[in-house]
RNA sequence: GGCGAGGUAGCUCAGCAGGUUAGAGCGGUGGACUCAUAAUCCUCAGGUCGGGAGUUCGAGUCUCCCCCUCGCUACCA
């Protein structure tokens, strides 16, 4: 038996939790993948009448939260308050039922913290060791790679990164950085020592190779892990030095835990949290494992805390060991990674303005594997997907019977459930198999299989014609009979749907007039039973919604402006083919099919407001100079009046001599979002027309009398 | 550059211990019906299974090479 689906018994217990949202930001439908899909797995075994406890927390601790609270000018505990409240309101809105929902920042965190740091540091497992990093005087702290900004050693390129270079890729020491600035205060940092703690990842090698091999992760994590360890494990650095948002080390003072260091343990904290607040045993969850089962859902992208670190720290602090750590894969929007600045980045607020929950967790559940596997949300699948499955397969069933029955027999089932050809039994025993794809937690054939029965149900009632039924004379005993088949059918497949769609189970419970549905229950037709009225159990989905909901994303940060026609042909390769793939992902956006759109780039309709984005300005060019190392490209720097002197590479050395275009006056994108290129920061781009197989190229002018700063609209 | 995942009908995906005419849902076509949220039911629609080579009596299904997409990573976890 696969050791990742233990054999069922009835007394199964189990922990389940997701990753911990950090709480420097929203969450968003990528995030949502995977709430939705252990809530659905938790909301399973509760339906199968096992105890599962569901818990989660916000992750608080680490530099960028403690930065943002400074910008904000508020204590980061107050941060962290507010987005622990809009990030548990955003669950709520989306039906995740955690049991608890607490924080890192918390003292049954810091007390667990401290625990097993102690305990890995008595059993030799913490070691120290200075480490040179970059200093900030002025704000007076370390800064991490990520806060330090300045030009990349290899390639020239400006306002990179600590670490590595957007543009050229290399990777470098933050040390290598030319003129390194603070990415917060723009000072120069200075290079210090200072004493940092390292857990001896290296001491569980034995133990982490049997154990990822052990059935806990799945083959495709443990193939990857498998890298690391022909690498050979490094040391990890678990100490930061203060200020630092966290907890202090113990008897290690201004020394701090890294924020993933007491992340995980989160999960800990927040099972302690529960089981104070319920009187349960902790110890019985965490410290043996005879008991409960324990399962860490996660992203792929942080499978090595999880798989590696961690139960690592479990181990050596003699805690238990998750029994499986379950990765999924990104999600992808109309085929594209979520962005800003593609417009395409859907926040579950967002979502949840204009959209049904239920929507979102059936779609995403129709899709989702055991695997490692991204998952796409096409607005277009998802729209057809969910009304002819939700509403056009599932509820039209209850839909078209239930008036019969409510308007000919006063809402009463027949009195006794009436001869079916074995067609509830064989409903009734397809739960084996949903249950098995649930556990395994293959949803997306868990949902195949309900909407194969849906079907056949359908079928049912086309083969009765209740309406035929309803026109004969002395054939009542036989419309009642249809119908309450049908219901009773469509209450099976409504239990099988109820983890999936807890707030339409909840109606149809009182639809039905029945109790909770349980998976135990669903052997039992109804008979002999009234039913309550039916009332509307799902909405279609309204294109013009989704519409709406992109708009509004679009409006929260404005895509860059629909590629003008004179973009400068000139760009890098890899810039060019970014160009490319924001053009790709309005498109699909909008409801014309791609590649139609991408065939005319110039093509559509657009309102007003849509190219009032695009802000054009009049500017003076001050002076022009080819780029060394560029063979089409040369460096304006334009007078832009009141919004100041801005620096474009523009493709246009092929038409235009440097000294030729100096004192002239062109027009400017003026709030195209800057692009790093290999020979520094393009501020815009200047407007040029060109023709397809003619030659030359043509700048923009206006006409005397404008002045560099003046609005083009 | 390294690693991972993937490229199957218009769309979203199954299939892969190699074996009869490659499947499903949606969309599309034609028909039926009118109970139902223009839902449902029946029928049809024929995609060189990314390209090439190989193994085999026989390959989306195995091997090798190549192309493309996406992601991670780049002696820094």
């Amino acid at each position: 038996m696969n050791p990742l689906t233990p054999s069922d018994s009835s007394n199964r217990r189990l922990l389940v939790t997701s990753a911990l949202p950090y709480a420097n930001g929203s969450i968003h439908l990528g995030h949502l993948v995977e709430y939705i899909q252990t809530d659905i797995w938790v909301r399973f075994h509760k339906l199968m009448g096992r105890e599962c406890l569901y818990v989660c927390a916000d992750d608080t601790h680490g530099t960028p939260i403690m930065i943002r609270a400074q910008r904000e000018g508020i204590p980061p505990e107050e941060l962290v308050a507010r987005m622990r409240t809009e990030h548990q309101r955003d669950f709520a809105g989306f039906n995740i039922g955690f049991d608890n929902y607490h924080s890192t920042h918390s003292p049954e965190n810091r007390a667990l913290a401290e625990e097993i740091y102690l305990r890995l540091r008595q059993d030799g497992h913490i070691r120290t060791a200075s480490v040179r990093q970059a200093y900030c005087e002025k704000d007076g702290m370390f800064l991490p790679d990520r806060f330090i900004r300045g030009i990349c050693p290899s390639c020239g390129a400006a306002d990179q990164y600590g670490d590595a270079c957007e543009s050229c890729s290399a990777t470098y020491a933050p040390t290598d950085l030319k003129e390194a600035r603070c990415a917060v205060c723009g000072s120069s940092p200075v290079a210090r020592d200072s004493d940092h703690f390292f857990f001896k990842l290296a001491d569980f090698e034995t133990f982490l190779k049997y154990w990822i091999r052990s059935g806990a992760i799945q083959e495709q994590m443990a193939n990857k892990l498998d890298e690391w360890f022909l690498a050979g494990l490094k040391d990890w650095d678990i100490s930061r030095d203060g200020p630092y948002f966290g907890f202090e080390i113990p008897d290690a003072p201004n020394k701090f835990f890294y924020v993933w260091l007491d992340a995980p343990i989160g999960y800990m904290a927040s099972t302690r949290h529960l089981c104070d607040r319920t009187g349960r045993d902790f110890d019985e969850i965490w410290r043996r494992d005879d008991r409960f089962e324990v399962h860490h859902f996660i992203g792929k992208d942080i499978y090595y805390f999880h798989t590696l670190f961690w139960p690592a720290m479990l181990h050596g602090a003699g805690f238990r060991l998750p029994t499986a750590v379950h990765a999924h894969g990104f999600l992808t929007i109309n085929g594209q990674k979520m962005s800003k600045s593609r417009g395409s980045f859907l926040n579950a607020r967002s979502y949840l303005d204009h959209l049904d929950p239920e929507y979102l967790r059936y779609y995403y559940a129709a899709k989702l594997s055991s695997r490692v596997e991204d998952l796409d949300l096409n607005l277009e699948d998802f729209t057809s997907r969910v009304n002819s499955d939700m509403v056009g397969k599932v509820v039209n069933i209850a839909s078209r019977t239930a008036g019969f029955l409510r308007n000919r027999f006063g809402g009463k089932l027949a009195p006794v459930y009436p001869e079916d050809g074995g067609l509830f039994d064989r409903f009734v025993a397809h739960g084996e198999e949903i249950a098995r794809h649930y556990e395994e937690r293959e949803f997306g054939k868990a949902m195949g299989a309900v909407m194969r029965l849906a079907e056949e149900a359908n079928r049912y009632v086309e083969q009765q014609s209740p309406w035929e039924l309803a026109k004969k004379e002395g054939a009542e005993a036989a419309l009642q009979a249809s119908c309450s088949v049908a219901l009773n059918l469509f209450k099976v497949l409504m239990t099988y749907l109820k983890p999936v769609l807890p707030a339409m189970a909840d109606k149809v419970e009182a639809f039905l007039n029945v109790p909770p549905l349980s998976w135990e229950n669903r052997v039992a037709p109804l008979a002999d039973h009234e039913i309550g009225e039916f009332k509307h159990l799902m909405a279609r989905v309204d294109p013009k919604k989704i519409e709406a909901m992109l708009t509004a994303a679009r409006g929260e940060s404005p895509p860059p402006p629909p590629a003008p026609a004179a973009a400068p042909a000139t760009q890098t390769k890899g810039a060019a083919k970014s160009v490319e793939k924001v053009k790709t992902a309005d498109s699909g956006a909008a409801k014309s099919a791609p590649a139609a759109a991408e065939s005319h780039p110039g093509g559509g309709e657009i309102e007003i407001p849509q190219f009032s984005q695009v802000d054009l300005r009049v500017a003076r060019i001050v002076a022009a100079e080819s780029v060394e190392g560029a063979d089409k490209l040369l460096k304006l720097t334009l007078d832009v009046g009141a919004l100041g002197t801005r620096t474009v590479f523009a493709g246009i050395k092929s038409a235009y001599a440097p000294d030729a275009l100096a004192g002239r006056l062109t027009v400017v994108v003026a709030n195209l979002k800057p692009r790093k290129m290999k020979f520094g920061l393009s501020e815009g781009m200047v407007l040029a027309a060109s023709g397809e197989g003619v030659g030359g190229l043509f700048l923009l002018q206006p006409d005397a009398g404008a002045e560099p700063g003046m609005r083009i609209k």
